[in-house]
DNA sequence: CTGCAAGTTCAAGTGCACTTCAGGTCAAGC
DNA sequence: GCTTGACCTGAAGTGCACTTGAACTTGCAG
């Protein structure tokens, strides 16, 4: 174990942030976050990355694409340190995606007790399943709830 | 197009259902629907597959994969059609369901609004980016809320 | 100085839910 | 009977978010 620095190995990341190294690679690839390297060419990363894998995490757990997340990461301060208000600012926007998602759900849940009602589940007039309410209205053919909390919402493949 | 019978062709349930012709296809194979075929092998649908689908489409908002979409609409009634009463019971268990993503959600935002007013998305404690509380809680490594709506929780590939 | 756990790269694989493509066949209207 | 749009099959491709594997290198403890 690395001790006297304050330079983070990949087996210290995947301990302290519950990511496996695949994962902190990947994110490494598509830009998310960076790390500097030892002279024999092994990952060092600094402590406030543990913060960037937290607001991914908390980002992933809201919904949000790795694009997304990324984007979002991007409207960070340059050059410092990022501060407690920096990470609320970026994630500030996620409260009205959050209402939002739930409203979605509440739709459906009270939709959901009109149909087993009646049973009908008719491609017409039945609010949950019927494609020109909930799921027409996000994308075309099968449009699954993931997509639906999805600011992108192609449809798949 | 098809007129004086009771079956429907593939178009027909394209634009009925709004499920394009292959995932039409798919569904059958993979067990969901079933078709009959005329002598020169087209499909045929009976109408009353026109609810199945839409039972899929409700059952895919709610965040159902098609594995259990499918054990769903196994527990149907063999031999006779399905009355609304047997749709009702087999979609009854989707409510506990709602209110339990409802509630998830809820408690995200809820923990946002600690998170904001701290800035913390500390790996320890803040309840959104936390992997001990909403993540792991339903699995390994990278949970996203879409996986956390599932009843199959397994991680990625 | 050595041993070996921990790290490296790059390519390919995974799972879901489909879609797309190529190359051919069917069936209804004229 | 012919045309033409609808339909057929099987294989391969898509997108996301990673994981796995193979073959190799680093770096710290003893």
């Amino acid at each position: 174990m690395l001790t006297g620095t304050d330079l983070l190995t990949v087996g210290q990341m995947t301990a302290r942030s519950g990511f496996a190294a695949s994962a902190l690679r990947y994110y490494e690839a598509e830009g998310l976050i960076s790390a500097s390297r030892t002279t024999g060419g092994q990952r060092r990363y600094e402590r406030h990355i543990l913060r960037r894998l937290a607001f991914i995490r908390a980002a992933q757990n809201i919904g949000l694409s790795l694009e997304e997340i990324k984007e979002a990461l991007g409207r960070l301060p340059e050059g410092r340190t990022p501060t407690p208000a920096d990470w609320a600012k970026i994630s500030r926007a996620w409260r009205g995606r959050l209402e939002q998602e739930i409203e979605a759900l509440v739709r459906l849940r009270d939709g959901l007790e009109q149909c087993i009602g009646c049973g009908c589940l008719s491609m017409k007039r039945c609010r949950i399943s019927n494609p020109d309410d909930v799921a027409a209205r996000y994308g075309s053919g099968a449009v699954t709830l993931p997509e639906l909390l999805r600011e992108d919402r192609r449809a798949h493949g």
